[in-house]
RNA sequence: GGAGGAAUGGCAGAGUGGUCGAAUGCGGCAGUCUUGAAAACUGUUGAGGGUCACACCUCCGGGGGUUCGAAUCCCUCUUCCUCCGCCA
């Protein structure tokens, strides 16, 4: 959520931001403006009139400490006219108030200055790319295939219990993926985030403390009956976990990791595209995510790249770093980068990681803040991306990883796996 | 599911109708001392709105009510704790 005493100071600067996505805010911000304008002039209004009560009512008090009971009796009818008006303008305010917010959580957070302009994926901008893509012969085959070939994932079996989208994986397959959790895990502890596991349901107020309500509110599951939300992402639950908190400067950063299976309702989706692996409703990914001072989230989210990138590495898959262009960047984000790794048997790129600056835009709705070294209290900057997403790592690595005798296990995962070729 | 108790500032914890936005301790900030740090001592320090700055307003889990006046009384919801029952 933009701050409104921003907005007020440097419109034009607003709209000429929000241009990068798109988006002609000049007259929502106006609006804005305009509701603030009449919250403020309400408010004092309401003020004035509070302020008169308070005062009779400390001379009734006076009056009566004294005995002067007709002269209390006198003032009290006084008190009557000025309560009506304070109801009033109360709920003036409130409406005021509504309006301003309703507004506010319609507006996406600014770009970064180094965002590109551009309209949707084919204006990201490349930033690096990195790794040997594997040269396959003609019989490479591509995931979904290679699952069925070694008995890895069943695709049906999912259809059958709950529907298309949810895949069942089996023996190796299973066990692969838990190896590359539990890799993730240990990886991004060594790194010192620190391990939660977390609810994989979450109320509103953490929904909206993210960004993700109302903005996005069809892609999530909705449990109706308890008015909860499966989690789209760790980062919903996990970011929340400090909601609401004041934190002392010296408390900063905070950097945190978890797994969670993540649900998505994925609506409007088609296509080759979604084939196999490629787009699930539940997958399951490893996420960090930081809670840093202003002035170093820039420095903490290039660390966040070159913790993603040293784990491709390891992986020895092929990939590329995107700076998603005003267009395609969340609703949330200042600053995203994108991690995708070249599926050879595809020839195409999957995402497998997003990682993000959302700068105050999540700390202003979570009311998360920290006491700066001047003692004045101030909104965090928050970050968050993905170490790993699991499924199209899982895909990346079937289909670079496949030999004639079947599918060769990366070497750092031979400890966590137990195996080293699964055929 | 049944019966009781509780929810106060960053944290702990006093406060039961009228200078209470709230004692005290810890923590934070500033300073003294020190080569520096720690310790000790001194001062300062709740949050939000509002203002150039004051003034002023709101906030003691959420919502509603009683009253001229509510952290304090009443209703309601939520959460937590203790005991009993059930149970992975």
């Amino acid at each position: 959520m933009l701050q409104v005493t921003e907005i007020r100071e440097n419109k034009d600067a607003f709209i000429q931001a929000l241009t990068k996505r798109g988006i002609d805010a000049a007259e929502d911000l106006e609006a804005v403006i305009k509701a603030d304008e009449t919250r403020r002039s309400t408010q004092a209004e309401l003020d004035e009139t509070l302020s008169q009560s308070n005062k009779f009512s400390k001379e009734i008090g006076m009056l009566y400490k004294n005995g002067e009971v007709d002269k209390a009796n006198a003032m009290k009818e006084k008190t009557v006219e000025l309560k009506e008006t304070s109801k009033k303008l109360q709920e003036q305010l409130n409406a005021a108030v509504e309006e301003l917010e309703q507004l506010l959580h319609n507006l996406p957070n600014i770009p970064h200055e180094s965002v590109p302009a551009g309209t949707d994926e084919n204006d990201n901008e490349v930033v690096m790319e990195e790794g040997e893509v594997p040269k396959l012969g003609d019989e490479a085959l591509p995931h979904w295939e290679l699952a069925k070939k070694y008995d890895l994932i069943d695709f049906e079996l999912g259809v059958k219990i709950t529907g298309a989208g949810f895949p069942v994986f089996k023996g190796k397959g299973a066990k692969l993926q838990r190896a590359l959790i539990t890799y993730f895990l240990d990886k991004n502890t060594e790194a010192g985030y620190t391990e939660y596991q977390v609810p994989h349901v979450v109320n509103e107020a953490s929904g909206f403390g993210t960004g993700q309500l109302p903005d996005k509110e069809g892609q999530m599951y909705h449990i109706t009956g308890d008015n909860l939300y499966l989690i789209p992402t760790a980062e919903v639950p996990v970011t929340n976990l400090f909601r609401g908190d004041l934190l002392m400067h010296n408390e900063l950063p905070i950097t945190c990791t978890g797994y969670t299976p993540c649900f998505r309702r994925e609506a409007g989706s088609y296509g080759a595209h979604v084939r196999g692996l490629n787009r699930l409703h539940q997958f399951d990914k490893v996420e960090i995510v930081r809670i840093e001072h202003p002035d170093n989230s820039y420095a903490a989210l290039d660390g966040m790249v070159e913790h993603v990138k040293s784990i491709l590495r390891d992986l020895k898959l092929p990939y590329r770093i995107l700076r998603l262009c005003g267009g395609d960047l969340g609703f949330t984000s200042a600053l995203t980068y994108d991690f995708e790794v070249f599926s050879t048997a595809q020839d195409r790129w999957l995402e497998i990681s997003s990682v993000s600056n959302f700068e105050t835009f999540q700390a202003n709705r979570l009311k998360l803040r920290f006491k700066n070294s001047e003692g004045k209290n101030e909104l965090v900057h928050t970050l968050n991306g993905s170490s790993l997403a699991l499924p199209r790592v899982i895909a990346g690595i079937m289909e670079n990883y496949q030999t004639p005798e079947g599918i060769k296990v990366p070497e750092v995962l031979v400890p966590y796996c137990g195996f080293d070729m699964i055929s």
